[in-house]
RNA sequence: CGCGGGGUAGAGCAGUUGGUAGCUCGUCGGGCUCAUAACCCGGAGGUCGUUGGUUCAAAUCCUUCCCCCGCAACCA
């Protein structure tokens, strides 16, 4: 290789435990965008993503579908890669940790951090509370009590490795504070610092012996490496840390920029920076921690933000509509609210109307006076090109400009304002007007050189984001050479003349709003859970947890005794209040013969407290009690919903029937 | 008093060394006809959450209060 200038640019390691949601695209496709800019702007580019596959959540899911986790983890990990095909991302690399490079990696790291003092062996003095399965640390309980759900705790010890954190904290405290780019956007560096770094950080717990789905301590083997000090190391272990070949290593670290979501900002600006101190290597250079993609809220009740599944998205709307949608939608930084209606006037309004459309008429325009061939521009130097030219001359920089301080949306804003310029340009020119005197030959062939030339300009600086609609505008404009759709091709006139245009399908087909809309909600008939958030989630978070044991996918076969042991019974609601402080609990009063009972159930995003008031539901009557918020739960109301949770219905009879009776 | 973010036109947002309130979409009217019923121009629409203060001047600084959201917790 030449010297060229190398970047290095990652995403989280997604964790396999469920399909990928549109959360998980938008951070991918930033990533993307930000790896082909470099590309195009000649920099030797490494760009990772992959899969975090280890833990107890993963062991269990596998169990419950009856196959091994690796297995499971496989099918799963296929998915990612098909996605990311069909997203036309770009990344070099895909890191797995499962794979034997990465594991051998992590337990060398970890030997070294125990051979070095940074690891100890201790035990982990626990306040253990059983029905939630949960350690707790002395100051996180409440009342001496479990700070889940209010109950009694014992004290338990578990043996562990841990990491000494709190030894470099000072060190990178300083870091933080002299190095101002180091966390992205600043308002998090502040959270970080005041949150966890200057009250003191605490160490942190790295191995397990509750589970064997895991990294094994090469010198301990009853202890599995634990979430992060696994996690983290894919983004060494994939170019070769600790191996003969660290020739990636050598000329990729440290890391340019790692991409992550706001959840996991912490764990990349503090436990890896530590990691990466202890172990003698230098720091990446930036931790971009960006927004989520949110649903939309629930205002018009129908049309809701219901479709979050990326595939389907791209079948309807093409993979380009969704990347544009994405990387133009979110402020860099911020939240975005993802709706459908938002997504549909973005593809028609920037999309179609503006681009496609600008390029359609130029293109008919060329045939329709040049015989499709594009004119040499004249000679005369008109007043009005100015605008156009100047801004087209300027673009360049500017989005160079965005780009390398992350603001995607902001340099696709700078690109679109050119095709606005363009399609004002045509207004005011007037080409149809100009093309009957033969004494404006000259001047419409300039108008029409003008477009085509900065209709160039867009496709070259559109390539990054949108991977199939660029190529596609060079070959409308019967653009071939390679040379002229390089960065460094964007001088103003180095389109040549007489080059033949090819007129083709619309790059964006409108879409017809009301229809659309309406489809798209007869399709799903519920209530938006608006607060469900399309977390772009990354390494697996411990906290990630979703609900508990899944129906496995092939039911597993069971006796008639085991399913004689529910005591399944009708109930009549006959009061249902919000829980407060829960955003999920409902609590019902419920009448079952004769008896009353409280039960709480998390489904307030999909119902008013007071529709239920009166209705007949399903309760498991024999299920162990459970206080959730302080309130005791006794007996679980029964819902069906998809694996989303979109979609929601709490069970009910057909006719009328008195509470008490026996569901059998 | 857990931590943090935010309240600016119908929607989504920009706007801090304080000096006539902007952008995108929508809406209404006009123009144009090369084009994907697209494109261009113009209008309407905001006492910039509330209270008090500093100032010649505050969306912008200080203060009171209200509300929303995120983290955390919880969703048998």
């Amino acid at each position: 290789m030449e010297n060229k200038k190398t970047f290095y640019i990652t995403t989280p390691i997604y964790y396999p435990s469920d399909k990928l949601h549109i959360g998980h695209s938008y951070t991918t496709v930033a990533a993307d965008a930000l790896a082909r800019y470099k590309r195009l702007t000649g920099y030797d580019v490494y760009f990772l993503t992959g899969s975090d596959e280890h833990g107890q959540k993963i062991e269990r899911k596998a169990k419950a579908k009856g196959v091994t986790p690796q297995q499971y983890v496989d099918d799963i990990v296929a998915t990612f890669k098909d996605l990311w095909k069909l997203m036309d991302i770009s990344n070099d690399g895909f890191v797995r940790t499962t794979d034997k490079y990465h594991e051998e990696c992590v337990q060398k790291i970890f030997k070294k951090l125990y051979d070095q003092g940074d690891i100890y062996k201790s035990s982990y003095t626990g306040q253990y509370c059983t029905p939630c399965e949960s350690f707790w640390l002395p100051r996180q309980l409440k009342d001496g009590c479990c700070p889940d759900c209010g109950g009694p705790v014992e004290t338990v010890e578990e043996e562990s490795y841990f990491f000494r954190l709190s030894k470099y904290a000072d060190r990178l405290i300083e870091h933080i504070k002299t190095h101002p780019e180091f966390i992205q956007p600043v308002s998090r560096a502040n959270e970080m610092l005041n949150n966890f770094l200057l009250p003191g950080l605490e160490d942190l717990c790295v191995s397990r012996t509750t589970f064997s789905w895991g990294i094994p301590v090469s010198f301990d083997e009853k202890h599995v490496v634990y979430v992060w000090l696994d996690a983290l190391s894919n983004y060494i272990s994939k170019l070769g840390y600790l191996t003969d070949d660290d020739s990636l290593m050598s000329k990729y670290w440290p890391a340019d920029v790692h991409l992550v979501g706001k959840e996991i900002v912490r764990f990349h600006t503090i436990t890896w920076p530590i990691m990466l101190m202890a172990l003698g290597l230098p720091l990446p250079k930036q931790v971009f921690g960006h927004g989520w993609l949110v649903l939309d809220g629930g205002k018009m009740s129908k049309s809701k933000g219901n479709v979050v599944d990326p595939v389907k998205l791209i079948e309807r709307y093409g993979v380009d509509a969704i990347r544009y949608f994405l990387l133009r939608e979110v402020p860099f930084g911020s939240d975005g609210v993802f709706s459908n209606e938002s997504l549909i006037y973005r593809i028609n309004s920037d999309l179609a109307n503006d681009l496609g459309n600008l390029l359609s008429r130029t293109v008919s325009m060329m045939e329709k006076y040049f015989d499709g061939v594009i004119p040499a521009p004249g000679t005369a130097v008109v007043q009005e090109d100015e605008p156009l030219t100047s801004l087209a001359r300027a673009l360049p920089a500017k989005v160079e400009e965005n780009m390398n301080a992350l603001r995607i949306p902001e340099s696709l804003m700078d690109i679109f304002e050119l095709v606005g310029t363009c399609n004002k340009y045509i207004d005011v020119t007037r080409p149809w007007l100009l093309a009957k005197d033969d004494g404006d030959k000259s001047r419409l062939a300039s108008v029409m050189y003008n477009l085509a030339e900065c209709l160039r300009f867009v496709g070259v600086l559109l390539q990054p984001y949108l991977t199939h609609t660029a190529p596609e505008i060079f070959r409308q404009l019967g653009i071939a050479d390679a040379s002229l759709t390089s960065f460094n091709s964007l001088t103003y006139g180095k389109l040549p003349s007489g080059i033949k245009v090819a007129r083709g399908e619309s790059l964006f087909p409108r879409i017809d709003v009301a229809k659309e809309l309406e489809l798209l909600a007869s399709a799903t008939e519920h209530k938006a859970d608006n607060a469900c958030q399309l977390n772009a989630a990354g390494t697996a978070a411990p906290a990630n947890t979703q609900s508990a044991p899944v129906a496995p996918d092939t039911a597993e076969m069971i006796e008639y005794d085991d399913f004689a042991k529910l005591d399944l019974r009708l109930a009549k609601v006959i009061a249902c209040e919000p829980v407060k402080r829960s955003d999920h609990l409902l609590n019902f009063t419920l009448q079952v013969g004769d008896e009353t009972r409280t039960v709480l159930s998390g489904i307030k995003h999909w119902y008013a407290p007071e529709d239920l008031v009166g209705k007949t539901v399903v309760l498991v009557y024999n299920l162990k009690p459970r206080k959730m918020c302080g309130i005791e739960s006794c007996g679980m109301i029964l819902s069906a919903s998809d694996d989303a949770d979109v979609q929601l219905s709490v069970l009910t009879t057909l006719s009328e029937l008195p509470s008490g009776l026996k569901v059998r």
